[in-house]
DNA sequence: GACGTTACCGTTTTT
DNA sequence: CGGTAACGTC
């Protein structure tokens, strides 16, 4: 039992509310810490492993503390060494799933698999999946591989493994399903494979089926502390009651049962979250885990937090009034002493060009009154897509940004490449990434031959690779392709040899240039190829910035590394100067907060979301969304959407978002009469060119062009002009590098 | 087997 | 509208 926090005093209490106090120094039993918006939970964290450390005889290793992202992992990190000093080297912090990953790797070989074993991301898993599918003849039209796939993921989530699957199937098409997740299941493990969601299954299963296992990591952490707790799913979940050790279990079916924990007390469990913030419910996350925390952990003890010390009352009233619609939450009510602060602002554009341009107007007028800076505005959307109208026009009026998120370096394609490349090196029995490079670049081995490699490995019962090494035994193979087969399986073993002791940035450039990817993109045509070059340089030098950070790391280790990048882990630190505004989703905002927020495209349809309308749990989920969103706001909070929309061809006319009408009407100053939208739609509709601006015809203007201004290229996007020369100007896209192009047939437009 | 064309598909949110 | 997959042609 706690003592009454009014006697505490401690150098690591000092500035910490009676219950942030609590919470730190609580002792004896499983703690939920209820942290609203704002209410210093990382504060409380850090200050509570500083004080396990410092105050409670606790040792560094015996803390394991979870999660979600990179980023909040290294925060957390250094935080806890900022206050008692460095000794944070032996704690595990980290995600989730790089801890299973250290975990699994240490273990794989009872699993079935090599210690080096590939890690299988969304994309990977789909074309996996697409190849089972295609293997057992399934109309992709009847049953879509990414359906398949995405299901497969929801099994996992629930621990659900594939001979379950099929018993449970009672459909014809469900049975289809437990047969694609089995033949799934089974390449994943003959190419020596996990997905993400095995990453954190298998690390169950591991627990469970290995007490010796089970036994060592108990014995270990005594401390386990999860972060967003609201967050975690039951695979998840699941793991944390295994690690933790807990003296009960409760079965699927709801019935309790004795859990031998070899006479290891269980460790001491705090989990932090908010059941308001969870947002993640579509990738299996269950709010359940945090509401009957008490209930699975019988002697809990509860804290809440509800003083926000973030944002101005105003804001808070606002996110009070929305996230109250939902039903079945516990009442949570979040104050602050800061004041109320300024109104919120709401701004009805006349379309989604008009509202990006109210945003970039407004940080100017903010930055000439307020001295505000650009780094301290974030700009949210729901959807990726949005980003793109505010790019066009920050670049147009010159105001810097970052886009966080969106097409994300590690999806394109020939990043995508060289990484399969290093992943055959580190783990030759990987399929999936060998059949992705098998033909890349262009050798002759064409999709005859790999079909016919495929069907010689089934028949003869030998991994791909061995099918490929003794190309020359398939019946019909062309002598052509037999030996563009050979020339690679010779090029791959040098490169094997090569592996062990070659760090990876050098191996990443020997096979760019061993396998001519690099000579094809340097002589290519294609002014695109330019971009990728640069990408594939970039992701050699990742590579060299890994070596640096640790000199011992192995080519697996990178890769893992390269795997488990989350987006949030690439926000932008402050770095003192004016900054760049940032743009991201609501999803990506999560845990951060910014003095000016701009809530953009807020109207029924984009947010919420069309199709989370029609059912009343998404429904909720989409309203604690808006809730995070709103909550992310210190000290200014816009509220803006658009008359008019156009939307991938047509455009569309949406209400104002029910989220918004949710938010007492006083908290709110209008910048424009919320009602135009009516007269906007009924103008536009008379009027397409208003909203649809003249598209450029085959006749276009040369432009002449002069260094600094900006542009657009059909292709290529936005850019800016570096230099002229005569009928030539050399143009920089920016992440799709820098080109020269010929003024008179270069598909540009001066912005 | 390589390349070009067309059809079509889909957009929530992601470790 | 833009990207990808399947198809058909050289």
């Amino acid at each position: 039992m706690s003592i009454p926090s009014a006697s505490l005093t401690h150098p690591l209490l000092d500035g910490l509310n009676p219950q942030q106090r609590e919470a730190v120094v609580h002792h004896g039993s499983p703690l939920l810490i209820v942290a609203g918006a704002g209410s210093g939970k990382t504060r409380v964290l850090t200050h509570r492993i500083a004080y396990l450390l410092a105050e409670r005889d606790t040792r560094p290793q015996e803390i394991l503390a979870i999660t979600f992202t990179n980023k909040a992992a290294k925060e957390m990190r250094e935080r806890v060494d900022r206050l008692i000093g460095p000794r944070s080297a032996s704690m595990w912090v980290m995600t989730f799933h790089s801890a299973c990953v250290r975990i699994l790797r240490r273990e794989a070989s009872r699993l079935g698999f090599p210690s080096g074993f590939s890690i299988y991301d969304q994309a990977d898993s789909q074309r996996l999946m697409a190849m089972v599918c295609r293997e057992m003849d399934l109309d992709p039209k009847r049953y879509p591989p990414r359906s398949f796939s995405a299901q497969v993921s929801n099994f996992k989530n629930e621990l659900i493994d594939y001979e379950t699957a099929a018993d449970r199937a009672s459909t014809h098409m469900e049975r289809t399903l437990a047969e694609a997740y089995r033949n799934y299941q089974q390449r994943l493990t003959e190419a020596g494979a996990m997905d993400f969601d095995d990453l954190i299954m298998l690390t169950v299963t591991l627990l469970q089926i290995f007490p010796d296992v089970a036994e060592h990591y108990r014995r270990r952490w005594r401390h386990v502390l999860v972060d967003e707790y609201q967050d975690t799913n039951h695979a998840q979940y699941t793991l944390i009651r295994e690690l933790v050790g807990t003296p009960e279990l409760r079965t699927a079916d709801g019935d309790l049962v004795r859990e031998g924990s070899a006479g290891i007390a269980p460790a001491e469990l705090c989990v932090v979250g908010d059941a308001d913030q969870s947002i993640y419910a579509f990738r299996g996350a269950t709010i359940r885990n945090i509401l009957e925390f008490e209930r699975d952990y019988p002697n809990a003890r509860t804290i809440l937090l509800e003083q926000n010390y973030r944002s101005t009352q105003t804001i808070l009233t606002a996110a009070n009034a929305v996230i109250s619609r939902n039903e079945n939450r516990k009442p949570k009510n979040l104050w602050s002493d800061q004041g109320a602060g300024s109104k919120i602002v709401g701004y009805v554009a006349d379309d989604e060009h008009d509202e990006a341009m109210f945003v970039a107007q407004e940080v100017d007028r903010l930055a000439d009154e307020e001295g505000v800076t650009p780094g301290q505005v974030a700009v949210f959307y729901r959807t990726n897509a949005a980003s793109r109208v505010f790019e066009e026009t920050f670049i147009r009026t010159g105001l810097p940004y970052k886009v966080v998120g969106g097409v994300r370096f590690y999806e394109r394609k020939e990043v995508r490449d060289l990484l399969a490349y290093l992943r055959v090196l580190a783990n030759p029995g990987d399929v999936v990434s060998l059949r992705r490079i098998l033909n890349v670049p262009k050798r002759g081995i064409g999709d005859r031959a790999e079909a016919m490699m495929e069907a010689f490995a089934a028949r003869e019962r030998v991994p791909f690779v061995e099918a490929l090494r003794r190309a020359d035994e398939a019946p019909g193979m062309a002598t052509r392709s037999v030996n563009a087969i050979k020339e690679f399986v010779a090029l791959l073993d040098d490169l094997v040899a090569k592996a062990g002791d070659t760090p990876p940035s050098i191996l990443a450039q020997e096979v760019l240039v061993r396998t001519g990817y690099r000579a094809e993109l340097e002589n290519s045509e294609d002014p695109q190829d330019e971009g990728r070059l640069e990408n594939l340089d970039e992701l050699i030098s990742v590579a060299s910035e890994f070596e640096e950070a640790s000199p011992e790391g192995t080519l697996v280790e990178f890769l893992e590394q390269v795997s488990l990048v989350a987006d949030a882990d690439q926000i932008p630190e402050a770095d003192g100067g004016q900054g760049v505004v940032t743009l991201m989703t609501l999803h990506t905002a999560k845990g951060l907060e910014f003095p000016v927020v701009f809530l953009t495209a807020m109207e029924d349809g984009v947010f919420p979301h069309m199709r989370s309308m029609g059912e009343p749990k998404e429904l909720e989920e989409e309203r604690r969304l808006a809730y995070v969103g709103i909550t992310r706001a210190e000290r200014r909070l816009y509220l803006s959407r658009a008359a008019v929309r156009s939307s991938w061809g047509a455009p569309s006319f949406n209400p104002a978002s029910r989220f918004v009408a949710e938010i007492p009407s006083e908290l709110v100053d209008w910048r424009s009469d919320p009602r135009k939208n009516a007269w906007t739609a009924a103008t536009a509709r008379r009027d397409p060119s208003r909203t649809a601006p003249a598209k450029r015809a085959g006749g276009r203007q040369i432009p002449s062009l002069k260094p600094g201004d900006r542009v657009t290229h059909d292709q290529y996007g936005l850019g800016t002009v570096v230099s002229v020369d005569g009928d030539k100007a050399k143009i920089d896209f920016g992440s799709g590098g820098a080109k020269t192009l010929v003024l008179a047939y270069a598909p540009l437009e001066k912005l």
